[in-house]
DNA sequence: TTCCGCATGTAATGGGTTACATGATTAG
DNA sequence: CTAATCATGTAACCCATTACATGCGGAA
């Protein structure tokens, strides 16, 4: 239930709507976290029952601008200081699992697929980073701490895929 | 909706009650794609509903061994090859983007936990590696590169972690 | 005036976690 | 006989996804 924490430590720079936060989550936090529109409603609507966050503006076409309370502030800083990481699934390893059961070729497929999916987001990534103007600001230092965590992975994730067809033996 | 998949893929081998399928969660999936006792008893029941898999065996105290059946494996296969893997959330990640409202201190405690715990996973992987006497089988081809996935992604979160530290600016 | 973007919401369904509930077998 | 292990199942609740539904405001 990280929903909540995302969105709370968004508001923490400025206040924001529904709508301009799906759009952070459809661009910057698309990798990291995804949320759909509908969670995002639902969950801003119980921040706000609880207190966390407040309506502070109402503009036009019914929109809500939201903007972080105290306790809100203290929720999110309770979250990273207090709670552990979830252990993440992953859908591809998954898969790797099992590739038995298909044909050394199907398994060199899916294996090279991966390496290109990584090859590309680490060049997304590239141009991510080399776009941005980084500056001393905190946002800027942990955005761009998160930023190499990305490339790392996706640079490992490659390397990783490309040795793994390797030690695919033909049938 | 991978569990269905990991089951399938765990009867491939051969036939296996719920409460082994379990054990197999428990410890050698745990990292992957862990799963509860609950769900795993919901889904064999669904799975056998659909015909996927067939009740091939009643033992003591009401075990039930089951066996993957043709349409079984084919559903097996359909997903490796035809679907794509989904997009993860990194609950890690999501927290670094927030670093900024912490201390510094507070930061870096962070960062160095997750340090620690990326060392103590690969540690632990590194054991388990030495552990496995791997041969030519399929299995031990596959569960070899999934096993050094394992260990590449907890080395790239070690050095990640340290290497953020560094970048950390004291207040 | 017409279309695009802004803006919010609800309902249905499915997957996942926690807790509850029960009981048979076997090893010591 | 007693405790650990084997073994399965249900119910409540929350989170996430998809689809449906609606309507205003501004720009061309």
């Amino acid at each position: 239930m990280s929903l909540r924490h995302a969105l709370l430590g968004l508001l923490v720079e400025h206040p924001a709507s529904g709508y301009d936060l799906l759009k952070t989550f459809d661009t910057s936090l698309a990798n990291v976290w995804p949320a759909t529109q509908s969670q995002l409603y639902g969950e801003l609507a119980k921040l706000a029952d609880s207190g966390l966050i407040v309506v502070s503006e109402q503009g036009p076409r019914g929109r809500k601008e939201y903007t972080l309370t105290d306790p809100g502030l203290a929720e999110l800083r309770r979250w990273l200081t207090e709670t552990e990481p979830q252990r993440t699934r992953s859908d591809v390893l998954l898969r790797v699992f099992f590739l038995g059961v298909l044909t050394p070729q199907q398994a060199l497929d899916y294996l090279d697929g991966q390496a290109a999916q990584a090859a590309g987001l680490r060049a997304e990534l590239k141009k991510l980073d080399d776009a941005i103007d980084w500056d001393d600001a905190d946002l800027s230092v942990y955005g761009r701490i998160a930023l190499e965590y990305g490339q790392r992975l996706a640079a490992m994730q490659q390397e990783w895929a490309e040795w793994a067809r390797t030690q695919v033996k033909p049938r």
